[in-house]
DNA sequence: ATGGTAGCGGTGCTA
């Protein structure tokens, strides 16, 4: 089972870019983030004529998220618990049943710039409120696949740069440490389980040539539970992706699990 | 020190 993440800053832009990805590079399951649209307006019938199943959680103009998945999803959940007054669409589950039953995730963690400020005490009221629910999954003792764009830097290894970010909301002390408190809980980073080389990044901003200069983040991952990462058989991140037509500022990450 | 780009939507916000 292929599980790929992919923020795609815009459903409407990355229309065409995504179908060429996805003919490409077959995910089984492909979790976007960024969509910017209603669910009544999501182009949802471009995916199932591609044989994926589409579930949504979107909203007008900001974040925005989706699962496709060519394998059946069972039991979808919307939104994450713990703040009945927050609107934003962030937050997707569902059941993937293959080989074995996975537990998906589709997450799009606040930005939280300008730190300090109400918008970075949301993202770590909302990193408090993940981490809840992460806990309260953990208790089921199935494999959860938790990914998406978590607008974190874990390591200094994960940015080109990392002193250009010391007091950026994606790197600051107290954004790993509510981080690595998830990570704590049990899980298991992909990416970096499989690979220990730095300089792999999955988002380049769009300003001062970021791309071309090769100045990008590590941002986009996958936290397995024990018994998904007991699954897990190879990670990736698609980065050719970035330097095509109409690319967004992210590229897609996936992992293969033996489910 | 500053401003640079992209998406959405039709202006300024978000990133």
């Amino acid at each position: 089972m292929k599980i790929a993440t992919f923020n795609i800053n815009g459903i409407t832009a990355r229309l065409e870019a995504l179908k060429v990805w996805l003919e490409e590079a077959r995910p089984d399951v492909a979790c976007l983030q960024e969509t910017k649209k209603i669910d009544a307006d999501f182009p949802r019938e471009v995916f199932e004529s591609m044989g994926y199943q589409v579930e949504l959680h979107g909203m007008k103009s900001f974040n925005g998220v989706a699962i496709l998945s060519k394998l059946p999803l069972e039991d979808v959940t919307r939104r994450l618990p713990g703040n009945d007054d927050d609107e934003q669409t962030r937050w997707i589950e569902a059941t993937v049943i293959g080989k074995r039953a996975v537990r998906v995730t589709s997450l799009y963690l606040p930005n939280g710039n300008p730190a300090p400020g109400p918008k970075y005490d949301n993202k770590l009221h909302w990193m408090e409120r993940m981490r809840q629910r992460v806990a309260a999954l953990l208790g089921t003792e199935e494999p959860l696949v938790f990914c998406g764009d978590y607008n974190i830097i874990p390591q200094p290894e994960d940015a080109a740069n990392p002193k250009d970010w010391l007091t950026d909301a994606l790197y600051l002390p107290e954004s790993r440490a509510a981080y690595q408190r998830i990570v704590n809980l049990g899980l298991t980073e992909a990416f970096r389980a499989r690979n220990q080389s730095p300089g792999q990044y999955t988002f380049w901003d769009f300003q001062r040539g970021a791309w071309e200069r090769n100045n990008g983040i590590r941002i986009d991952h996958h936290l397995l539970s024990p018994q998904a990462a007991d699954l897990l058989v190879d990670a990736g991140i698609d980065k050719a992706v970035r330097g095509r037509e109409k690319p967004s500022d992210h590229v897609p990450a996936w992992i293969e699990l033996d489910a």
